[in-house]
DNA sequence: ATGACGGAAGTTTTCCGA
């Protein structure tokens, strides 16, 4: 069984990759973030005919998540109750997996907001995003045992996350405040899939996003924000969690790799 | 100090992302 997460940086100019991915790679649930279209324009259509059921959660020009999934889901969920928010972040569903021994899995897909600079309004909305949906996951987490929290988060958890931690100390993405607020989340009881491996120490450092500019596909210069997160229920059946660059290889690419998690049946 | 690159809106330039 597999999940994964994508940062496609707009859907309406990704599509056909998502849909060339998901057919070589047909994972049963697909979290897409930063679709950048609105709900009228979210091309279900080409999804079923691919058997992929959608929820989608848009917004024009900017954010915008959605989930892809082999079977309906149950319980959906757009942004976070309780907090207000003009901006299309997240989309959460129960789903069961009816071939494999796991059901009723709570998934939330988020969109991070990306916080820009420290001290400025829109890290101080990050910080209160982070803050509302660290109250909301515990009271997720208190109704259901099995929970996927994945998406593009916009932090790292530490150094290993970041192609040049020296140079990137202290800015977005790498403060302290925002890695208190992703560690706060692992204390409800979420492991960070990825961390579950030891890394080879002689690969090179491994990253879910590169900036565009610079060659940094390329050289490697890199940051992993792109988590998958599971709950201690969880863990036991983690079998893989892998980084899948491929499609940072097309022409036109997203800035964004997919984070493919496998778990046991 | 700024821009690089890419997407969107919408019109020749700006905002935003990470």
């Amino acid at each position: 069984m597999k999940l994964a997460t994508w940062n496609v940086n707009s859907l309406g100019v990704r599509l056909p990759q998502v849909l060339d991915w998901l057919a070589a790679n047909p994972v049963d649930v697909l979290a897409l973030q930063e679709l950048k279209m609105t709900d009228d324009k979210f091309p279900a259509h080409a999804f079923l005919e691919l058997d992929y059921h959608a929820q989608c959660f848009g917004q024009k020009t900017y954010n915008g998540v959605a989930l892809l999934s082999r079977t309906q889901p149950a319980a959906v969920v757009r942004n976070i109750p309780g907090f207000a928010d003009d901006m299309a972040r997240v989309i959460g569903a129960t789903f069961s997996f009816p071939d494999t021994a796991v059901a009723d899995v709570r998934i939330i897909n988020a969109y991070f907001p990306n916080g820009q600079e420290p001290g400025s309004a829109k890290f101080a909305y990050k910080m209160a995003w982070l803050a509302a949906l660290h109250q909301w996951v515990r009271g997720e987490l208190g109704m259901h045992s099995r929970l996927v929290l994945m998406g593009d988060y916009n932090i790292t958890f530490d150094d290993l996350d970041v192609w040049d931690p020296e140079g990137m100390r202290g800015q977005i993405h790498c403060t302290e405040e925002e890695r208190q607020h992703l560690r706060a989340l692992i204390d409800l009881g979420l492991s960070d899939s990825f961390r579950l491996f030891a890394q080879a120490p002689q690969s090179d450092k491994s990253y879910s996003w590169w900036d565009y500019r610079n060659f940094a596909f390329k050289r490697n210069h890199g940051l992993r924000i792109d988590h998958i997160l599971v709950s201690q229920a969880l863990v036991p059946l983690v079998r893989s969690c892998v980084i899948d660059k491929a499609p940072r290889k097309n022409e036109r690419p997203s800035d964004h790799a997919p984070v493919v998690l496998e778990l046991y049946p």
